[in-house]
DNA sequence: TTTCTTACA
DNA sequence: TGTAAGAA
C-alpha cells in the first residue's frame, strides 16, 4: 500500500511515516516511481511505534528494541536490545524526573517568599 | 490526485 | 510536526 493509505490506517500523518522511515523504523520498498511500498504488518508496526515515542522512547531506542517485538503474539521477547533500551531510557527518565522536582521546589520557595 | 524531496517555521 | 514549492 502506498504512504497514504498507511496514514489513514494507523492514523499518523504522512509526515511521521516519512520521518520515521528516516529514522530507521520503517523500510519501505520503492516502486519504480519511487513511491514507498508499505506492507499489511506495518499498520500495526507504526501504531506501535508511536505508542513507544508517547511513552518517553527515543526514536533511536526504538529502533532497537523494534526487532524484539513478534507479530504472532504482539509481545516482546526479552532480547538483549529490549533490556538495554528499556533500562536506558528508565534512567533518562528519572533523571527528568529529578530535574522536574527541582523545579517544583524552587517554584514552591518563590511561592512562599512573600 | 497522490507522492517525492527539500527546506523553513 | 505542519506546510510550501516544484516535479513526476
Amino acid at each position: 500500500m502506498k504512504i497514504g493509505e498507511l496514514s489513514k490506517l494507523s492514523q499518523i500523518s504522512i509526515r511521521m511515516l516519512r520521518y520515521y522511515e528516516e529514522a530507521g523504523l520503517l523500510a519501505p520498498k520503492r516502486s519504480v516511481s519511487g513511491y514507498r511500498q508499505f506492507e499489511i504488518a506495518d499498520i500495526e508496526r507504526v501504531k506501535l511505534i508511536h505508542k513507544l515515542n508517547s511513552a518517553g522512547l527515543t526514536l533511536k531506542v526504538i529502533r532497537k528494541i523494534l526487532p524484539c517485538w513478534q507479530h504472532q503474539n504482539k509481545k516482546f521477547s526479552p532480547c538483549k536490545e529490549f533490556k538495554n533500551g528499556l533500562s536506558d531510557t528508565l534512567l533518562k527518565l528519572d533523571e527528568q524526573i529529578e530535574l522536574l522536582q527541582q523545579s517544583r521546589s524552587h517554584l514552591i520557595s518563590l511561592l512562599n517568599e512573600n
